[in-house]
RNA sequence: GGGCGAUUGGCUCAGUGGUAGAGCGCCUCGUUCACACCGAGGAGGUCACUGGUUCGAACCCAGUAUCGCCCACCA
C-alpha cells in the first residue's frame, strides 16, 4: 500500500490505475470500529492543524459532557449529529477544531466526590498537601453526610479533577468507538484550573464593565441546598396544597375574607390587596384592618395585578410568598417582614412589628418550626380564634422549584450577585434579541424558544450560588473598623494571578493574618453558577486569555450543537457572555437536536428504566449502524429509539462492504473517465453528480438526513439495478473489452464518490473499504465535486438507467410471477413500454437482454403504460449449475 | 392562558399546489460464482377532523381535536 496521503487522484486530470489486490475473500463488520479507531488515533486523522488561519478553520462549541453522570442514548444521538457535520466540513476542506469538554462542575460531580471518597468541601480550612481521602469507591453505597471529612475547597477540587479521571476515560472510549472525529488532544475540563481562570477573568472584566453587580433583593431560594437560585434553573411543578379561607378583621370588628394556600406567612402579612376596579372592596381601599391571631394592623391597598376572580379576590401580600408580592412590595413601597430564613424554617425570634401579647405568644408557638409545621399551628390557631372559615379546601396549585430540587422554593432577601442580561434593561434585551436573529438557527423554528425566553426576561441573571464547591468569586471586601465588609469597595486580584481562590488566597496589600478582622478583610464566601462557566465554552476551549494566537483562529466559531431543553440557559447565557465581552455572536450556527422517545412516545428517562446503555447498543448493532439511526433523524426534531432503523444502518454498511467487492472484482480499476463510452454507464455517473449536488446543497444547509437519503436512495439503485444490468459487460462476457473497460471505470469512479459520500455517516465500512484500494483515509479525502461525474457522463440523461432498471424490473416480474428462479432464461419476449422510457431502453438494450437473460428476441412496443410491462413472454428451462 | 412542533399504509418516517412514497413488518417466490446480516415480486393508506381559497390541496388559509415540548399561572 501506498504511503498515507492525503492527495487524491483527480479523475479528470490524473488518471490512475489502482489494482484491487487486497479486497478480502469475505468481508465483515467484525472488529472494524476497533482496528479503525485506533488507525485514527496513530496516524492523527482527526488532528487540528492550528497554523491555518480563520477562514479555513471550522469551529465546533462541543457540548461538554457531565462526566458525573452516564451517557445515554440521547447523547450518541446529538453527538452523531455534530461528527456527522465535522466530517462533512472535513472534507470540504476546512480545518476543523472540533475539541471535546468534560462538564465536572455543579452539583452532580459534587455530589458525586462527596459520596466517593467521603468528605465534603469546606472553604474555611487550608489546603492540605498529598491528602488522602478517607474512602476511595463507593463500595455500592454513598458515604453518610455525618461521616464525610470536611477538606479545603482546592483539596475538593482535587478530588474532583481525579474522580473526573476514570469518567472520562470511559466516555472517552465511547466516543471513539462511536467514531466521533474529535482531536483527543484538545479536551477541557469545567472546573479545571484553565476554566477557572476565565470564569474569573470573565467575572471580573463584566464587573469593570458594570455588566455585573451584587444587589440585596428578595429571590428565590432552595432551603434544602441552602442556595440561591436562577431564573432559568427554575420549574414549574404540580404541588398539593389547600385553600384555607381567613377572616381579617375591619375596625368595627367586621371580617374580610381572603384564601390563601400558605397561612403560615400570616405573620409576615404586610397588606390586602384587591383589583382597582374590584366594585366589592372599593369601600376598603384606604382603610386598615387586622390580621386574625397576630393582631397586626394592616392597609387595604389597591392593584392592577389583583385578579378579582381569584381567590376571594383580595389577597394578603405577605414578604414574601410569591413572586407578585415581590412586586407588590416593590411598587407599593411595602415594608419588610421575613419570617422565613434560609433554612426554610420560621424564625426563632419574634418579629418586632407583632406587638400584641396574644399575637407574640402565637409567634412563638412558631418559632423555629418549618413552614410545614408552622401551617398546621397556624390553622389550628385560626380555628382556635374563630377566624378560620370553613374548612379547608384540596387544590393543585403550581408551584417553583429548583430543577434539582424537592422542596418548593422560598423567597428570602439576600446579597447576591447579578449579570445584566436584558431582564431589566430594555436596551440590552433588544440588543440580545437582535442576537438571536442574527444566529442562523437549525432548525429555524428554534428561534422562537430563545426570543420567548428573553422576551419574558423579569430580572438580571443571578450568577451566585451559597456553595462550597465550584469557581470562587474572585473577590475579597475590606473590613472596616466595625468588623462590617464593605461590599461597595470589593478588592480584586491581577488577572495574572487567576484562578484564585479568596478563602484561601489574600488579597494584595494586606496579609493572611488581616483575615476577618477588623481592619482587614475577608473573602467572598459564594461561588458561580456553574452556567457563569458554561456559557464560557467557546472561550474556555478556545484558549482565550491563555493562547490568543488558537483563539484567533476559532472565535467566534461556527457552530454550537446544543439540546433544545437549555436554549434558555447554555445557549442564551453563552449569548450574553460573548455579547458583553466581545459585541459579537460566539457562533454563527447552532444546531439544536431532539430528544429520544422511547416506544411509549415519552422522553427516555433513567426512572423508566428505559435506558440503554450506549456501548452495548454499539457493540450489538455496530457503530456504523447506531449512527445511520441518529443521522436518519432530522434536527430539532423528537426521534423514536428505533432498533429496527439500526438494523437497516447495519445492513447498509454490510452492503457498502460487499457492494464494494464486487465493484472492485472485475479486475484492474481505472479511475479515467475517458474510458466511460456506454451510454448506461454515462447515465448512471450523471445521476450520480446530480446526488453529489443534492447531497453537499443538504449538507451545507445542515439537513444531514436529506442527503444521507439521496445517497442511500442512489446507492440502492446502483447496487439492485446498475450493478445486475453491468454485470456480464464488465466480466468481459461479449468481448468486447472498450465496454468492460467503459463499466469497469465506471464502477471505479462511482465507487470513488459513493464511499465520500458515506463517509461521515458510516466512517468504519467507507474506511474498510478505501483501505482495499486507495492510500490515506477516507476521512482526509476532498468532498466530491461534479466536474469529474459530468465529464465522464458526457451530458448523458440519467433517465437512461431508470428506463433500464424499469425494463429489468418487468423482466424480473415474469419470473417472479411465474415462480422460477431469476437465471431462468427468457426465450423471446415483448416490452411494452411508455414512449418517454423508449430510448433509454434502446440505449442499454444489451445490459438489459444480459441482467434479464434473454437468449431469444426482445420486441420493444409503445404502449400507454405507465411502467415497462413484460408480455408474452416465454420462458426457458433453468440453466443447469457448473 | 400564550407559543412552537407533530398528526401520512401495522411500525418508523420522507413528501411546501398537479393522478399518494420509502424502509421495516407482512404475503409469494427464488437464491448460496458481491451480499441468508441475501435477492425478486406483491398486498396494504378517503394523508387527524371541519370549513375555505384554487381548474386542482397531504401541502395554502381559518377553526377543532389529540400528542409532545417551551413559557406564564403559587391569593
Amino acid at each position: 500500500m501506498a504511503a498515507m496521503s492525503d492527495a487524491t487522484p483527480q479523475p479528470t486530470s490524473a488518471p490512475a490505475t489502482l489494482v484491487a489486490r487486497a479486497v478480502p475473500e469475505k468481508v465483515s463488520l467484525d472488529g472494524i470500529e476497533d482496528r479503525w479507531a485506533g488507525a485514527w488515533q496513530e496516524r492523527g486523522t482527526y488532528a487540528f492543524d492550528r497554523s491555518k488561519p480563520r477562514e479555513q478553520v471550522y469551529s465546533i462549541d462541543t457540548p461538554p459532557p457531565t462526566v458525573s453522570g452516564s451517557l445515554h442514548v440521547g447523547h450518541v444521538f446529538s453527538y452523531t449529529h455534530t461528527d456527522v457535520v465535522a466530517r462533512f466540513q472535513r472534507m470540504r476542506g476546512a480545518d476543523v477544531f472540533y475539541p471535546m469538554g468534560w462538564d465536572d462542575n455543579g452539583l452532580p460531580t459534587e455530589r458525586r466526590v462527596q459520596n466517593y471518597y467521603g468528605v465534603r468541601c469546606d472553604p474555611s480550612l487550608p489546603y492540605v498537601e498529598g491528602f488522602a481521602p478517607p474512602h476511595e469507591g463507593t463500595d455500592g453505597k454513598a458515604v453518610k453526610a455525618s461521616e464525610q471529612v470536611p477538606v479545603s475547597r482546592r483539596n475538593f477540587i482535587e478530588l474532583c479533577l481525579r474522580l473526573s479521571q476514570e469518567d472520562e476515560r470511559q466516555f472517552e472510549a465511547l466516543w471513539r468507538r462511536l467514531g466521533l472525529s474529535v482531536d483527543w488532544s484538545m479536551t477541557y475540563q469545567t472546573i479545571g484550573d484553565h476554566a477557572r481562570a476565565v470564569a474569573q477573568a470573565a467575572f471580573l472584566r463584566n464587573l469593570a464593565r458594570g455588566e455585573a453587580y451584587q444587589a440585596e433583593a428578595p429571590g428565590l431560594w432552595d432551603v434544602t441546598f441552602q442556595t440561591a437560585v436562577a431564573q432559568a434553573e427554575l420549574e414549574a411543578r404540580d404541588y398539593p396544597g389547600f385553600f384555607h379561607r381567613v377572616a381579617f378583621h375591619r375596625p368595627d370588628g367586621s371580617p374580610v375574607h381572603i384564601e390563601t394556600t400558605r397561612p403560615e406567612l400570616l405573620p409576615a402579612c404586610v397588606a390586602l390587596i384587591a383589583h382597582p376596579d374590584d366594585e366589592r372592596y372599593q369601600h376598603l381601599f384606604g382603610t386598615t384592618v387586622t390580621s386574625p391571631v397576630f393582631g397586626v394592623e394592616l392597609p387595604v391597598l389597591a392593584h392592577h395585578l389583583a385578579e378579582p376572580d381569584k381567590g376571594a379576590g383580595i389577597a394578603m401580600c405577605c414578604t414574601f410568598g410569591d413572586l407578585t408580592d415581590v412586586q407588590w412590595w416593590r411598587e407599593l413601597q411595602l415594608p419588610t417582614r421575613s419570617v422565613v430564613g434560609r433554612d426554610g424554617r420560621l424564625h426563632r425570634d419574634t418579629p418586632d412589628w407583632i406587638t400584641s401579647e396574644q399575637g407574640r405568644a402565637a409567634y412563638d408557638e412558631l418559632a423555629g418550626k418549618t413552614t410545614f409545621s408552622a401551617r398546621e399551628a397556624v390553622v389550628a390557631q385560626l380555628r382556635a380564634a374563630g377566624d378560620l372559615d370553613g374548612e379547608p379546601t384540596a387544590t393543585q396549585r403550581k408551584a417553583n422549584f429548583y430543577e434539582k430540587g424537592d422542596k418548593p422554593l422560598e423567597i428570602v432577601t439576600s446579597r447576591q450577585w447579578y449579570i445584566r442580561n436584558g431582564g431589566r434593561d430594555e436596551d440590552v434585551r433588544a440588543a440580545l434579541l437582535a442576537r438571536g436573529a442574527e444566529l442562523d438557527w437549525n432548525p429555524e423554528f428554534m428561534r422562537v424558544r430563545y426570543e420567548n425566553w428573553v422576551g419574558g426576561l423579569t430580572g438580571d441573571w443571578l450568577i451566585s450560588r451559597q456553595r462550597f464547591f465550584g469557581v470562587p468569586f474572585p473577590v475579597w471586601y475590606p473590613v472596616g473598623e466595625d468588623g462590617e465588609p464593605d461590599h461597595d469597595h470589593p478588592l480584586v486580584p491581577d488577572q495574572a494571578a487567576l484562578p484564585v481562590d479568596p478563602s484561601s488566597d489574600v488579597p494584595a496589600g494586606y496579609t493572611a493574618d488581616q483575615r476577618d478582622v477588623p481592619g482587614g478583610f475577608t473573602g467572598d464566601p459564594d461561588i458561580m453558577d456553574t452556567w457563569a462557566t458554561s456559557s464560557l465554552t467557546p472561550q474556555i476551549a478556545g484558549g482565550w486569555l491563555a493562547d490568543e494566537d488558537l483563539f484567533a483562529r476559532v472565535f467566534p466559531m461556527d457552530l454550537r450543537p446544543q439540546a433544545q431543553d437549555i436554549i434558555r440557559t447554555w445557549l442564551f447565557s453563552t449569548v450574553v457572555r460573548s455579547h458583553l465581552e466581545f459585541d459579537e455572536l460566539p457562533w454563527r450556527h447552532a444546531a439544536i437536536s431532539g430528544f429520544i422517545l422511547d416506544p411509549d412516545r415519552k422522553k427516555m428517562s433513567k426512572s423508566k428504566g428505559n435506558v440503554v446503555t450506549p456501548m452495548d447498543l454499539l457493540v450489538e448493532h455496530g457503530s456504523d449502524a447506531v449512527r445511520y439511526w441518529a443521522a436518519s433523524a432530522k434536527l430539532g426534531t423528537d426521534a423514536a429509539f428505533e432498533v429496527g432503523q439500526m438494523k437497516i444502518g447495519r445492513r447498509l454498511a454490510i452492503k457498502v462492504l460487499n457492494a464494494s467487492k464486487f465493484a472492485l472484482s472485475f479486475g484492474d480499476v481505472e479511475l479515467d473517465p475517458t474510458l466511460v463510452t456506454n451510454p448506461l454507464d454515462r447515465a448512471m455517473l450523471a445521476g450520480l453528480a446530480d446526488v453529489v449536488d443534492g447531497a453537499t446543497a443538504s449538507l451545507e444547509a445542515y439537513d444531514h438526513t436529506r442527503a444521507l437519503e439521496l445517497t442511500e436512495s442512489f446507492f440502492w439503485t446502483f447496487c439492485d439495478d446498475y450493478l445486475e444490468l453491468v454485470k456480464d459487460r464488465a466480466y468481459g462476457a461479449d468481448g468486447d473489452e472498450a465496454a468492460a473497460q467503459s463499466a469497469r471505470a465506471a464502477l471505479g469512479l462511482a465507487l470513488d464518490v459513493l464511499l465520500r459520500l458515506f463517509a461521515p455517516v458510516l466512517p468504519f465500512a467507507t474506511e474498510e473499504v478505501w483501505s482495499w484500494w486507495r492510500a490515506g483515509s477516507v476521512h482526509r479525502q476532498p468532498w466530491p465535486e461534479t466536474d469529474g461525474l459530468r465529464t465522464a457522463a458526457a451530458g448523458a440523461d440519467p433517465a437512461v438507467v431508470t428506463a433500464a432498471g424499469g425494463a429489468l424490473a418487468a423482466l424480473r416480474k415474469v419470473k417472479s410471477e411465474a415462480k422460477v428462479s431469476m437465471r431462468t432464461p427468457i426465450v423471446a419476449v415483448t416490452l411494452a413500454l411508455p414512449a418517454a422510457l423508449r430510448p433509454g431502453v434502446e440505449a442499454a438494450l444489451a445490459d438489459v437482454r444480459a441482467a434479464g437473460r434473454v437468449v431469444g428476441p426482445l420486441e420493444l412496443a409503445d404502449d400507454d403504460v405507465e411502467a415497462p410491462v413484460a408480455r408474452a413472454a416465454e420462458l426457458g428451462e433453468a440453466e443447469a449449475r457448473s
